[in-house]
DNA sequence: GTTTATTCTAGACAAGGTCTAAGCAACGCG
DNA sequence: CGCGTTGCTTAGACCTTGTCTAGAATAAAC
């Protein structure tokens, strides 16, 4: 039984599964991508994915890390998370939950959607449907 | 009784008193960009006031839109709103309450906070203070 | 193995927002 | 009144996040 699995939960070959699973074909730039997002749960910027990626064999130019996180999140391999307005945190915790934003340190921590209780959720404007509901908590530090 | 106010509720001397109120002296590129946000209950960019102010005697750079509407913010006369990870809307109305955001149009809907039921609320991460509690109701269009 | 479609790349570009240095206006004070 | 101090506004340079483009490299299909 494995108890190191910590850092590097995921092989190679597993993320290939996972992106097929997903129909996205598995080329070596994605891979590390989804090495990095699914390595364990986190909020990163396509800047923090871009700068982990530094130190790959396998070079990653800027554009394929945005389209790159856009077709993960479109494929719901990962979340995305407007809390910012400067920039889009990809989350690759993936069960329901909700956030914490920190604004003093910009930092984002999960809270599992049944540690809240939502009722008498408002229908949608006539001739839309919801498609998420995002609770963002925003927090700072005690004074 | 005035049966007209839609347009222009407000007139300069009573938006000067308002910002006085909180402490904030009365400029008159401030009247002017607080006489846009407080002519009604809306959301508005900081672009959005910029094009607003271009008709207006006063002129009125970008950076003092931008300063100015980070200080009204600041100061509880207009609330950020963060849902679009390009830019920050800014809403005249200060009243409790949570948003529908349809993804297509980019447009802002209000509904009051009494309209949703949030129990259980998660105590907020030891040594921060909750500052507010944002719900997003993202819509698109139905097929 | 050649053709065809997809993906990746560098670098130019766009948009929102911030910063800087200078100018200007109001206030306090002798 | 003259004058420094403080705060506000300005134009425009700048920064950051993200998108676009045209072409090169892969991968897939036949």
């Amino acid at each position: 039984m494995d108890t190191h699995r910590a850092k590097h939960p995921v092989t190679r070959d597993v993320i290939i599964e996972v992106l097929h699973d997903r129909g996205i074909s598995a080329t070596p730039q994605r891979v590390e991508i989804a090495a990095i997002m699914l390595e364990e749960k986190q909020h990163l910027s396509a800047d923090q994915v871009l700068t982990r990626l530094a130190g790959v064999e396998a070079a990653v130019s800027k554009a394929t890390v945005y389209n790159t996180l856009g077709l993960f999140a479109e494929r719901g391999l990962v979340r995305e998370v407007v809390v910012d307005s400067t920039k889009v945190f990809y989350d690759s915790n993936t069960t329901e939950h909700h956030h914490f934003y920190n604004v003093d340190d910009g930092t984002l921590i999960d809270f599992p959607s049944d540690t809240i209780v939502i009722d008498q959720l408002p229908a949608a404007p006539t001739g839309t449907q919801t498609e998420s509901v995002d609770v963002v908590i925003r927090v700072r530090k005690k004074p």
